[in-house]
DNA sequence: CCATACATTGTGCTCGAACACAGTATTGCG
DNA sequence: CGCAATACTGTGTTCGAGCACAATGTATGG
């Protein structure tokens, strides 16, 4: 029961610490024989270094440096620093600085920037958001070969080395399927695209696949599926039109954080038989959720995402823990009832 | 931006690094003056010690004991293991000592006999179900005047000191509530209490006023809500004559995590247009769930509660971190699109 | 045969906090 | 004045791991 310490183990062995700790750390100028044996018995004792012990002589202070999306300029980040400041609260033993480094997410060239900032603050670690398919990809890459680990959130992309947090973004879309066909009898759905400036298409098709595969599952289904893609400036004239062209739709599902704008259209438009599922807890759409205009929010949970991203980083620098290749989130359903909780945590 | 030790401030102070420590841990036998000005400096750089080197040096073993249902005698109870263990890898780089002690869930002689077999295990914190609300209340006391900190889930014993971690039960049946307008049209809805062997009568009864809550507050709703007490032992010819006199029913509510009873009876008297919202992911209301019979399960995640409370402790026992007196976990919708991950996690 | 290179092993200090104990100064009392 | 009690203050060791450096022992070449 009781731990060993290097002490113990020199003394098992007849050799002193200092042999001990040499096969440990295999630093060499050990006798083959000698080593054998120290090898078997820390194996045989299933030897545990104290990590308290080796932190405090070691005494390091850890960089981490993030690459995020500026929260001025798009709300839904904001909740983000909050996760990490939890994360960073965790572990205020351990001397960890940080240094975000916030980007327009409207603009590749911002991105590109506070990258360039992000690596003249030499960290050992790197939490980011690779929001831009192709520059991320450039940009992980140069990562790699500094050998700098990086934990990924929001964005997977493929094939690369870093570690990813985030949601199946298809099953997101087939949640979002089940819950619209539990509230609605009949008549006709839309899956309603709204572009944001910057491009989340692999988002937006991936949910969509998975909110038509729901529906192509179930036998006898024959309702139609209609699709409608908006470009962010236009929203309202065309959503307009688009409802004016389809008087028997019950039923949108909107595949990004903007369902508020159709919840504003509906509202005014008194259309509020029409059921609508969107994404994330903006305070507009959370108002919508409230009053009723909005059915069901689907939470993609960024302030965890971000929490846990740092707080992988973290067990790794400290206590050498594996960082997973691949976390994904629950998908949380929320409704008018359920909504307090998680606009706190 | 560094960090201060305690020897730079005794340089600081011009005293050495005992004075120092003196002053830190009110040990007496410093100047007046010499106090006070140790402390203003301290206060001034806001020092903070570095606990990695105090809990090398304190090097003690935390023995935590935890008082909780036998989930070989209910299964909800089985993945507080997972939860528990989750929060011990996590601190693994601390020397923590875990006694379970398991009671009979129908069995309240058992839970004062597995609670005298941990006083005797020397406890320094203790997690707690305290389910039986008259004896967890003695025992409780108990504790207090051996001063030892207690953390309890699931159930609140209010007016006690114990910090309590779990659900708003009351809300949790406004979730029910909602979910149930926004699936069903109109018919009438049916409140089931199954009773357990053990009372959760507190539990039942809070979640029902929750979904009547609801209810009340919608202008313009006239459908019933009926209720409906079954005793365990009699379940499935109580519910078939429930069923039969009760033809118009459309939505069933089963306050606790025995909807599976009622989606047996629903599935083989082919009643599947009642919709039908439960508690908790067992196995067997999963499979209802994933085959359409049960449409909604409200998720308490015990596996989260058992861990966050012993994460709560052991925060405490290490870095003298403050234990929330109250902690209440978001409530999850589950369907059957969004079940998977919550089964893991 | 001794000096030197080389392989191997042991010793001792460090990280920062905690605390026992030794040391110094001041006061009171016979 | 002297001696002890009291009131402070400073020193040194410990926790376990990591690492620099000292200290062994062995072999090789001149």
């Amino acid at each position: 029961m009781k731990k060993y310490t290097i002490k113990d183990i020199a003394e098992l062995a007849g050799v002193s610490k200092g042999t001990i700790d040499r096969v440990i750390h295999k630093r060499g100028n050990v006798a083959k024989d000698v080593e054998d044996k120290v090898k078997q018995l820390l194996s045989d004792i299933n030897y545990q270094p104290n990590l308290i012990a080796r932190n405090l002589k070691n005494n390091r202070i850890y960089q981490i440096s993030a690459l995020l999306p500026d929260p001025q300029k798009d709300a839904y980040w904001q909740v983000c620093s909050d996760g990490m400041q939890q994360a960073l609260s965790e572990f205020s033993a351990f001397d960890i600085r940080m240094n975000t480094f916030l980007f327009d997410p409207t603009d590749t060239k911002s991105f590109i920037k506070q990258h360039k900032k992000l690596l003249d603050s030499t960290p050992d670690m790197i939490l980011m958001v690779p929001l831009f398919y192709k520059e991320a990809k450039t940009v992980l890459e140069e990562y790699k070969s500094l050998n700098i680990q990086v934990c990924t959130f929001n964005n997977q992309i493929d094939a690369s080395a870093a570690s990813f947090i985030g949601q199946d973004l298809y099953q997101s879309g087939r949640v979002a399927a089940k819950l619209m066909h539990s509230i609605i009898d009949n008549g006709d759905m839309a899956i309603i695209h709204i572009d944001e400036k910057y491009k989340n298409a692999v988002h937006m098709q991936e949910k969509e696949k998975g909110f038509k595969s729901y529906f192509e599952d179930l036998k006898g289904f024959k309702d139609d599926i209609l699709k409608c893609k908006i470009r962010y400036t236009e929203t309202e004239d065309k959503l307009r039109d688009f409802l004016k062209d389809h008087p028997n739709l019950t039923g949108i599902f909107v595949t990004n954080s903007k369902a508020f704008h159709v919840a504003r259209l509906l509202e005014s438009e008194n259309k509020n038989h029409i059921k609508l599922v969107g994404y994330d807890l903006l305070e507009e759409n959370v108002r919508f959720l409230k009053n009723g205009v909005i059915d069901f929010l689907i939470h993609q949970n960024p302030r965890q995402q971000a929490y846990l991203g740092l707080k992988f980083l973290i067990e790794h620098l400290v206590f050498e823990k594996d960082i997973p290749g691949q976390y994904l989130l629950p998908i949380d359903i929320i409704n008018s009832e359920n909504v307090k909780p998680f606009l706190r945590a």
